[in-house]
DNA sequence: GGAGGGTGTCATGCC
DNA sequence: CGGGCATGACACCCT
């Protein structure tokens, strides 16, 4: 960016005149240091030697930035008779910034080129059109990703408006253009992932609820209808911690019994086959007589089981109680081989199915996580395409500028019989000593054209 | 009545 | 080696 100061460089036309051309070279390399640019002159030879050599360009490997270096300061025409000296108010030493780089494709604009129309592009020799074609050519796939990405051709086209605003905002999330849509919802699920992870982490464990408990929970969905998305899947599993259900009135209607301990019917009785392990819901199962419904409608099976069987425990301290107390609890009570198989299943089926449960709900948690990664990648690649669009415009002005600046020198370049160098014809080069060479461009059709004369490279400066 | 989601259970592997 | 956990698979239930 620092080229653009060069826009307000005063150029200083003042012819200067070396009547030696002997001494014009030893002035030559004397100012160097100056970092001033020399052109040979006409109708001095062109040093071809020197300048070929010098020609030599490493530029295109240089940072791009170094090439608009403030340093920059002025530029002067030294030829072997005569010199012309494009001086600013602060010329300063463009030697260390530049280095050894060819400035022929910098400065010199295109042929016939009098506007700074981008279309000019393509005229441009290098290395800047190597820049600027890379540019064009990374602007075509950043576009063709975007499209890619689901940008339409109206929101790739904002996006280069928005780019043109110099508003410097990021996207939002909100904004992604990647996908609009499925970010809307999923930004909703990834900022309820958020709370409902925080949730989970103060949660714990969900601990072993009763099917009378889970039968309040659907009770409770019920009431809520329609689709939910992860959230509501978490928050069900979430609110088998029944402690979250106080107050909750319509709930009050649902009794809890956890004792298990209730003398079993005769509805119990009258299905001694019932399978003490195994065995998926059968429909014998709900063929329970009406009094017995009013029992167990909210009973697990292994809770109907354990009545049955005259389990003299609840089935909550089977489940949870720690091995040693769970043992010392069988050896308390006379148990018959049917009834400690049984307890050791419901135990096992238990914590089957608190395993189970936090298993389901991890995984809920890894793809909630896995959602929000992707909408922060997305969130992320878009900020990403925003910068690459503003480096391209930056790259487009800095070749408006350029264009206009070479223009300029040469519009002030003269030759010995006062014609200007047309720019079609010839070109600049930067030596490393700091020098600036102009430069036939294509070798001999210019020589050709204005009897070339071997440039010198003493004289140049 | 089929689809989809939730849940319980089993089997299995691992610690 | 037994107990417990994790998880895929399956069946069942519900909406």
């Amino acid at each position: 960016m620092s080229i653009m100061e060069l826009q307000a460089m005063e150029v200083n036309t003042s012819l200067q005149t070396v009547s030696n051309g002997g001494s014009a070279r030893n002035e030559t390399a004397e100012s160097n240091s100056a970092g001033d640019f020399e052109l040979s002159d006409r109708p001095t030879p062109i040093n071809q030697d020197v300048s070929l050599h010098q020609a030599s360009l490493p530029s295109c490997s240089q940072d791009f930035p170094q090439i608009f270096s403030p340093q920059l300061g002025s530029v002067t025409i030294n030829p072997r008779t005569s010199m012309v000296r494009l001086s600013s108010s602060n010329s300063t030493n463009i030697n260390s910034t530049f280095g050894a780089t060819n400035l022929t494709g910098v400065f010199l604009p295109p042929i016939n080129s009098s506007s700074n129309n981008v279309t000019s592009t393509p005229n441009l020799p290098d290395p800047f059109t190597t820049l600027l074609e890379e540019s064009m050519l990374d602007e075509i796939s950043l576009l063709d990703l975007a499209m890619e990405e689901g940008f339409s051709q109206a929101q790739a086209s904002q996006l280069e408006d928005e780019l043109d605003s110099d508003s410097g905002l990021s996207l939002d999330s909100s904004h992604s253009p990647a996908s609009p849509s499925s970010s809307e919802t999923s930004c909703s699920s990834a900022a309820s992932s958020s709370s409902t992870s925080a949730n989970f982490s103060e949660e714990g464990a969900v601990g072993y609820s009763t099917d009378s408990e889970v039968a309040a929970v659907e009770t409770e969905e019920g009431a809520v209808g329609g689709y939910q998305p992860e959230y509501s899947k978490l928050c069900r599993m979430s609110f088998q911690d029944l402690s979250q259900f106080h107050g909750l009135p319509q709930l009050d209607s649902i009794s809890h019994n956890h004792t298990y301990n209730v003398p079993l019917s005769s509805t119990l009785s009258e299905q001694p086959d019932l399978p003490l392990s195994g065995g998926k819901k059968t429909t014998r199962d709900k063929k329970l007589q009406p009094s017995q419904d009013l029992l167990d409608k909210h009973s697990s099976r292994d809770e109907r089981r354990a009545r049955a069987m005259k389990i003299p425990f609840s089935n909550e301290k089977i489940i949870n109680l720690p091995v040693e107390e769970f043992n010392e609890l069988l050896a308390k009570h006379h148990l018959s081989e049917a009834q400690l198989a049984l307890i050791r299943d419901i135990r096992r089926r238990g914590k089957n199915k608190m395993a189970a449960q936090n298993c389901r709900k991890r995984k809920l948690e890894t793809i909630i996580n896995l959602e929000q990664g992707v909408q922060d990648l997305r969130r992320n690649k878009a900020r990403l395409l925003k910068e690459k669009m503003e480096f391209i415009r930056s790259i487009r002005q800095l070749k408006q500028k350029m264009q206009s600046l070479c223009q300029e020198v040469f519009s002030q370049l003269r030759d010995e019989e006062g014609r200007p160098y047309p720019p079609n014809e010839y070109c600049l080069q930067y030596g490393s000593d700091g020098s600036v060479l102009i430069m036939p461009r294509g070798g001999m059709t210019a020589q050709q054209s204005r009897k070339p004369e071997k440039k010198q490279k003493d004289k140049k400066k």
